[in-house]
DNA sequence: ACTATGACTCCCA
DNA sequence: GTGGGAGCCATAG
């Protein structure tokens, strides 16, 4: 097993999400941001898709409206069940979700 | 090298 | 609220 180098872009990543404490979230856009723009959005979706760890709090990710994106809770094949499981998870760390939308100008986590 | 896909974002109708 | 289109980037085939 070699692969270490070109896995940087997930490891800082998945860093920077582990910063998000408890009862915040971030977005996919504030976090490509500390990669020095916006658009790379995407790539930290992706990033956060392929993520297998449990100690990288992905669920504190959501999308730049407060809604929930997507969530693979580990394993693949999970759409809309993503969502939910997603919504749950931060409701039993205080963050509110009404109508699967969180108030960013309230949980946003300011690095 | 090229195309397709997707846990995104922005803009406009 | 909904829907379409464009732009971006990493990855897979």
């Amino acid at each position: 097993m070699k692969r270490k180098n070109n896995r940087n872009f997930d490891s800082a990543v998945y860093e920077i999400v582990k910063m998000i404490p408890r009862g915040k979230v971030s977005t996919y856009g504030e976090i490509a941001k500390k990669f020095g723009s916006p658009k790379y959005a995407r790539a930290v979706g992706q990033a956060l898709k392929r993520n297998r760890r449990k100690d990288v709090p992905c669920h504190r990710v959501v999308r730049s409206d407060g809604r929930m994106g997507g969530y693979s809770g580990g394993y693949s094949g999970m759409g809309e069940e993503g969502s939910l499981i997603k919504e749950r998870l931060l409701r039993e760390e205080g963050v509110e979700v009404i109508n699967g939308r969180v108030d960013l100008k309230r949980f946003l986590f300011r690095f």
